[in-house]
DNA sequence: TTGATTTCCATATAAACCCATGATAAACCA
DNA sequence: TGGTTTATCATGGGTTTATATGGAAATCAA
């Protein structure tokens, strides 16, 4: 299982260029398609990023699963979970390495999360996120305070 | 199970390298991943420490468990458990081995730890820790304490 | 042509690798 | 048993490599 972890600050030239970590790429390079599949976040200013592999594995199980109980309309015609995996595949961009290890940023992509000159990536297991730095400082003292708050037994 | 015991101090070189004890990295030595896996602890000034496996099985469980509720939107867009695993994912940092069995400690956790130039490897059963000289100081007094408190009849 | 992209090359820095030393503990042996 | 030898381990530092980053050159588009 291809996994992403850690956090990592990079900086954006003016051509929109990041450098994806090494790190990430290691657990990418197994891939056929050499890049990384973004989309827009639906609830954070952040791009949802993830390898290829997944995207096809997530077509792959949900058509089985669809075919399994005899529902041939959805693959067809989609519907059957509200249009979210259809949506996020419409909204969602390839950004092939260049011979450095970089992508570059859409800039639909980068304007939802605000990223101007630095980006930070963010290792969430399956898939990873990238941030702007003022958005990502906000979002991890939110998640550390919620975490340290259940594991102190959840008492407000 | 790989487990982890006593405590063991070791210098910190002014690359940033620490020497994993020896008797940890014995313990470490059938993971695929050669090093450990560490993030800051929520709750002290300390480095928490394991292998990597403990981490691909979070991974692999999260993932399973989403996709046989037929529930893809967990692998793309997140969620379902308040966020401990993905947070612990992206607080993580890989530490490898060099061919000495040390590890190089990020500033992200040796600040955190106030680790300078010496760091206490201690053993906690499945995990270990990292500390600097002086805050395990106080902490292994404060635990010892409350040992005796406890065993002594629980009053206070 | 002109602007924008893509490909290619250059470089500073940090990380990986390699070898050397000293110290300690285990093994050995006379 | 007392001393000697051998491994193992922690540590130091020099050298090479990888990575992130910047920019030039080449390609394409309009």
């Amino acid at each position: 299982m291809t996994s992403f972890i850690s956090t990592f600050e990079n900086k954006v030239d003016k051509k929109g260029r990041v450098s994806v970590p090494a790190a990430y790429r290691a657990a990418l390079q197994n891939e056929q398609y050499q890049g990384v599949i973004g989309y827009p976040s639906l609830i954070d200013p952040a791009i949802e990023g993830f390898g290829r592999g997944i995207l096809e594995q997530l077509n792959l199980r949900r058509f089985n699963h669809s075919i399994e109980n005899g529902d041939f309309s959805t693959m067809l015609v989609g519907g059957s979970d509200n249009g979210l995996v259809e949506t996020i595949m419409s909204l969602s961009s390839e950004m092939p390495f260049d011979s450095e290890g970089r992508i570059i940023l859409p800039s639909r992509l980068a304007d939802h999360a605000g990223i101007k000159d630095r980006a930070i990536f963010v290792g969430r297991g399956t898939r990873f996120q990238i941030w702007a730095p003022e958005e990502h400082a906000k979002q991890q003292l939110k998640e550390v305070t919620a975490l340290r708050v259940s594991l102190s037994g959840g008492e407000t």
